[in-house]
DNA sequence: TTAATTGCAAATCCTTTGCAGATTC
DNA sequence: GAATCTGCAAAGGATTTGCAATTAA
């Protein structure tokens, strides 16, 4: 009664999916499947936008790439192994600061081998009120 | 043209809303507004499903809640202060294992501090593959 | 009384799915 | 030729919004 691994013995290499691929190398952080395919749409490759949400999912579920949710509620992605950062935004006014933490990234694999956990990765986000908005009068 | 702040000057302590301050009160973890609703809905308080949405949106405005996105996608709500943990879990199977970690707690803080945020809180979220998934031979 | 708040239903937006045709092995 | 993939359009599910009625100050 455990169905734990569904994917499919053979993952075709399609234009598509090539195509998303350099989409997902060409960006730097975290990107919708929205924004994925536009930005295939701009660079001329023709690919559904199922087509986007479909194989995004797939390379998730075998690892290949991140996932994370952006405050618009959208499901965002990005390839693993890229230059890690994280983010301090301001609750108030959205500024935001990018965050590089050895610190975090050592704690997170340490915690990772306590419990027997390979291949972690990590999501962070930092909120708070930044100097500015903290120096309004209305707060 | 920087509308930094919106909210009204007055927070009006409707029935609703103490209901649903109580509702959060009595989650121990993140909530979706969908959650909160059925809860209210049994607890035999009548509140509107957007009066939920807008209530709770406003109280994350206020910095009053914390808010995180569940891997289904649903944005959830959990009150500021509760003893506080995040999540190690498996990519494969969904295994989930609570973590406490000081250690992250202190780093968020002095970023803040860094960057003169105050009143910083986090989100953290480690992915990876349990002992047990590694193991398989599919993987 | 006035401004804020609510409920309902309609409208949006993101994401998933069904299915027939195109594609890769 | 069989198993995968794609695209399109329809379906789903969460969240937002318009608006008239209700309620707190």
């Amino acid at each position: 009664m455990s169905e734990i691994d569904e994917r499919p013995s053979t993952l075709r290499p399609t234009r598509q999916r090539l195509a998303i691929t350099d989409a997902l190398r060409a960006g730097v952080d975290f990107q919708s499947a929205q924004e994925i395919h536009d930005s295939l749409r701009h660079a001329g490759e023709k690919v559904g936008l199922a087509t986007v949400y479909r194989t995004l999912q797939a390379m998730a579920d075998a690892g290949d790439v991140d996932v994370r949710h952006n405050p618009a509620g959208e499901t965002t992605y990005r390839r693993c192994s890229t230059s890690h950062h994280h983010h301090l935004v301001c609750r108030s006014c959205g500024r935001t600061v990018e965050i590089t933490g050895s610190a975090v990234e050592k704690w997170a694999h340490s915690i990772g081998d306590e419990h027997g956990f390979i291949d972690v990765s990590h999501t962070v986000e930092l909120v708070g009120l930044c100097a500015e908005c903290a120096a309004l009068p209305a707060n």
